[in-house]
DNA sequence: GAGGGGTGTTAACCGTCACTAACATCGGTG
DNA sequence: CACCGATGTTAGTGACGGTTAACACCCCTC
């Protein structure tokens, strides 16, 4: 067949692999599936990759880094908590509009993981928290903190929803829309710096 | 064993499948796991449905039924847009914190329906938000269509975050910070459409 | 108290699927 | 050109799991 100099291929499997297990979650998606989708068998993905789990630990822990480094470059930049939480609103927005199968998977499939893999997904995912948490304390120190962190939960199941609205609306209004109501969200019961109130 | 002449047995096998599919997905559930958790073997379970996948038809159908039914009283009950609004939001939120595991597969289970499950669920579904998007439209009606059923979709993905937080709030506090954030979400950018892009 | 419907049990069947074995190909390197 | 490491292919293999078969029991009714 074929053959790809590229050395692209394990990435090719990784890419392969986020969108099908968001289409048909992990068990719904075979060894044989993987191996057709980036031009190749089944049994060839092993010499990429140890098994299933591996892959999926590969997938989620990806992400998770992702998304913590992109919180820290974006916390590192801002000048206050204002402008901080517009950094993170934006990135956030940006990464679920942009990799919504990424997105999918990150919440779905955690359950799969292997021990190993999942205390290792979990601590990046709490520390992703944390930053959110950190910076609506600084917002709003009258709150306890279990309250920030049940609102941090809150408008990050706001900003996934993309998956379920796929489509309809163009991205830079969706990213608007998501923006809004995200920070509105975070902000509600006070009063927004900046910006209008009710 | 112990012979109930209790008519709950159907009951009884739908509500732990729930319990069950929420917390290891369908595919991650098998029928001897549905027979032990109701104290009889695997087989069992076939006296009272088809198959498995028709065991998660009726769990799907049974909760947008349920969602639906809700939605039509409470807009037959409300005053008002506004008021109409706050009812739904209310009955939303006591449905998802009182029933996380029903939440979770309602959205995630999707994909394993059968067709003709899929579709009587779709249309449910679609009818529930519908019911949404009327009252939104009426609160503002400057707003296209597709907009505000995006919006709706991203307030059911911050009000069904409970399952992501579970425990930390007490029930009161968590259904009055979920009713704050829904609410402002909704009526974010009522007045300030303009704002600055990604 | 005989029969039958409803419900449960254990054993078997059979397809699917992750993973392995054994063998081919190819490009680069001495 | 011979070797070799990387990568791919086709044929198993063994476990798992949904479903069915065959049989047992209990309660209710005539």
């Amino acid at each position: 067949m074929g053959k790809r100099p590229a050395g692209g291929r394990r990435a090719h499997i990784l890419a392969a692999a986020a969108e099908l297990f968001a289409e048909h979650g992990y068990r719904g998606v075979t060894i044989d599936d993987l191996g057709r989708a980036v031009g190749t068998t089944g049994p060839a993905v092993y010499r990429h990759f140890a098994g299933k789990e591996a892959l999926l630990g590969q997938v989620l822990v990806d992400i998770s880094v992702r998304l913590s480094e992109q919180g820290e470059e974006l916390l590192a930049r801002a000048e206050d908590p204002d402008h901080a939480l517009d950094l993170l609103l934006r990135g956030h927005i940006a990464f679920s509009l942009d990799e919504p199968a990424l997105i999918t998977v990150h919440d779905r499939e955690l359950g799969n993981l292997t021990p190993q893999d999942r205390a290792r997904v979990r601590r990046l995912q709490r520390g992703y928290v944390e930053q959110w948490v950190g910076v609506l304390a600084d917002l709003r120190p009258e709150e306890p903190r279990n309250a920030l962190r049940a609102s941090v939960h809150a408008v990050f199941g706001l900003l996934n929803s993309t998956p379920h609205s796929r489509g309809t609306v163009r991205r830079d209004a969706m990213a608007r829309l998501l923006f809004a109501m995200g920070r509105s969200a975070l902000t509600a019961g006070r009063e927004a710096p900046g910006q209008n109130d009710t």
